[in-house]
DNA sequence: TACTTGATAAACAAAT
DNA sequence: GATTTGTTTATCAAGT
């Protein structure tokens, strides 16, 4: 996906009004888009373009996601109840970033967002769609979701989506079916309401979910600061409502813990934000042309080695496992066919039934907390090393561009 | 140019 | 039988 938009031309057209938003949106993310450096923390070394400041070209402010920010903090402060699924944003820290449920936190009904900030709301998510279906799985209680409260969490929070093509609720199907950040888990025994599984969050993905949230959200390279020892300022934007609220809150371990935006390491350079294959973190394996995070840990364009050992899967972890590697190896490593080409050898490759049985497996709740450790470690180590292997390449682009 | 990644469309099967 | 869900394949655009 393209910085900002990633949307094919005609979808660019869907929304033409983007540009202007995005010209408007200029002037609020200047103001509210930054990153201050109190609210980074001065100690950070990680900090980038966006805390560099306002030196940058104007092309970078053309290219900069701090208008992804605004979005995401509307469009995850809308909350609201009776969220599909039982999902609750204002149980979430997503939604309920400072515990305030007073907190005006509904942009969309608030006199003092402007229009195009609204019209924003319904412009295509710069998120892909795992990255939706990431969230909208963590947002619900549970952590898991069907489809369809998969389909209303995306409804709910990204307008776009109700007036757009039913296409996208394939592609929803089709990045569940296919991305191994997803797992199906059948339905609680006894609830046989609803049709087809329940999704949820293979935790060992989950760390690079999170971060590729985090790079798509949060270029601002506030990695790693410390949560803010005194509230937010009221000079703060208005992101910061959701960003110091973030940080504020937090469980080090919680799933998607978008409450601490500053865990995962975000560049801030825009070339960056989105190219999932810059990350070095463990990553998942390419299952399919849509799998996002999809080359996360193929090692290399091609590279048909052996997946890693989970550093901690056990909640869907079972003997399988062992055809697990298979599966994976097999999904994954074997890495994706070439384009527009049937794979031949499709057949002895594929292994659905392996996945089926996986994902059947339903998560172990006292292994789920080690997954959580585990993953928060995992994060932990990932952030650090891309966030300095990024301000390299920040650094270097940086140079290229004073050329 | 080749490759990767994400989006989209479509077809199909199974379940409800 | 219609709809929903899940899987798979193919194609395209954009970026590297």
């Amino acid at each position: 996906m393209g910085p900002i938009i990633g949307m094919s031309p005609d979808k660019k057209a869907e929304t033409p009004g983007m540009q202007e938003e995005r010209a408007g949106l200029r002037g609020v993310c200047r103001g509210a888009g930054t990153l201050p450096e109190a609210e980074c923390g001065a100690a950070s070394p990680l900090a980038t373009s966006l805390d560099r400041g306002s030196g940058g070209s104007e092309d970078e402010e053309l290219t900069n996601l701090n208008w992804l920010h605004e979005n995401l903090l509307q469009n995850f402060t809308l909350g609201g109840p009776g969220v599909a699924g039982g999902a609750q944003p204002s149980a979430s820290p997503l939604f309920d970033i400072e515990g305030d449920p007073g907190a005006p936190q509904n942009p969309s009904s608030s006199s003092s967002y402007s229009s195009s900030q609204r019209d924003l709301l319904k412009s295509k998510p710069p998120f892909s769609f795992s990255l939706l279906i990431y969230m909208a799985i963590e947002q619900s209680p549970s952590k898991r979701l069907p489809v369809k409260d998969i389909y209303s969490w995306i409804l709910q929070h990204f307008p776009y989506f109700s007036s757009a093509p039913t296409g996208w609720k394939n592609s929803v199907r089709h990045n569940l079916s296919l991305n191994k950040c997803f797992r199906k888990v059948e339905r609680s025994l006894g609830k046989v309401n609803g049709k087809g599984s329940l999704w949820c969050v293979d935790p060992e993905y989950r760390p690079n979910l999170i971060q590729a949230l985090k790079k798509q959200h949060f270029p601002a390279a506030h990695t790693f600061c410390t949560p803010p020892a005194s509230p937010p300022s009221a000079s703060s934007p208005p992101r910061h409502h959701f960003l110091q609220g973030c940080s504020l809150k937090g469980e080090p371990d919680s799933p998607l813990d978008l409450s601490q935006p500053d865990l995962v390491l975000v560049s801030s350079d825009p070339k960056q934000d989105h190219n999932y294959s810059s990350m070095t973190l463990q990553r998942c394996s390419s299952r399919s042309s849509s799998s996002s995070l999809s080359s996360l840990d193929e090692g290399g364009p091609g590279h048909a080695r052996p997946r890693p050992r989970r550093a901690g899967s056990e909640g869907f972890h079972s003997e399988e496992e062992d055809s697990d590697l298979g599966d994976r190896d097999e999904r994954g490593g074997h890495s994706r066919p070439a384009p527009h080409r049937p794979s031949p050898s499709s057949s002895s490759v594929k292994c659905p039934a392996g996945k089926r049985a996986r994902r059947e497996l339903t998560a172990k709740p006292e292994l789920d907390e080690e997954l959580k450790e585990a993953a928060g470690s995992l994060l932990h180590l990932a952030g650090i090393r891309t966030s300095m292997e990024l301000n390299k390449r920040s650094a270097k682009s940086k140079k290229l561009n004073r050329k």
